[in-house]
DNA sequence: CCTTGACCTTCCAGTCATTGGAACCCTTAC
DNA sequence: GTAAGGGTTCCAATGACTGGAAGGTCAAGG
């Protein structure tokens, strides 16, 4: 299989495909023709780490996941692990934005907004 | 004033006060030894970048801003407007997370996280 | 046989906002 | 004189792609 229907199979663009074989998470086979060569695993190794990636996992982790998913004497404690390590980041990022939300949505709904000069916005940036 | 001033005094470190001359975000002054020599201004508009990037504008936003805040005749509603627009990427980035969060938790409350291979983090991401 | 268009290849550069390090200069105190 | 603790510049790396240039390959149509 050419790259184009590997990118149309497990939804990555051609070009993050050529990435992931570059930093080796992916090994296609290569035809005569020096064309990548996906097989049916490879397609399907793919859309694992599509769907790591879109559940927010950085490339490391999506070759340490994708290591244990190939590993069939793994522990899934190790797995839990990656995934509750990811889970505390990402709450955290939430608990974050939701702060920065706050402030700025308060901020907002502040500012008139109108054609004259004053800002609550900039009051605050500039340290009120 | 010399930069481990001007950073201690608006709380950004010095490496970063470098890179936003280098951007043209702000132009301090030099001294006769080639140093840098921040003003009071200098300063309070570091400070000013350093609240702007703390609610997450990036650094073009923050150009604005800084623009706005010094044109005296500005109109509110320019500021309104790109504190609404960032407001409207957080709460979609936040939405983004929380969903990754509510897949993932569930996935990680239904791993039993033990010594044998069998995990529903993985299976779900195989495809199940 | 030739051309056209749609593939494919590699390599280089850019994104964003820093951060680290190397190599070197300046100032102050002892 | 020298050591510590500033300062300077420039280059390279981060993460995860993405765009583009220059060129090779392949199937179909004239």
């Amino acid at each position: 299989m050419n790259i184009k229907q590997a990118a149309e199979a497990s939804g990555l663009p051609p070009k993050t495909i050529r990435y992931y074989e570059q930093i080796g998470l992916i090994k296609p086979a290569r035809s005569a023709n020096s064309y990548r060569d996906f097989s049916e695993t490879d397609v399907h190794n793919l859309a694992f780490i599509a769907r790591a990636r879109a559940l927010g996992f950085s490339i490391e982790d999506c070759r340490a996941l994708l290591a244990l998913y190939e590993d069939k004497s793994r522990a899934s404690a190790d797995v839990k692990a990656i995934a509750q390590r990811h889970l505390d980041e990402i709450e955290a990022k939430i608990l974050q934005l939701a702060e920065m939300r706050d402030t700025l949505s308060a901020l907002v709904l502040a500012c008139r907004g109108n054609h004259r000069p004053d800002c609550p916005i900039l009051a605050s940036m500039s340290g009120d």
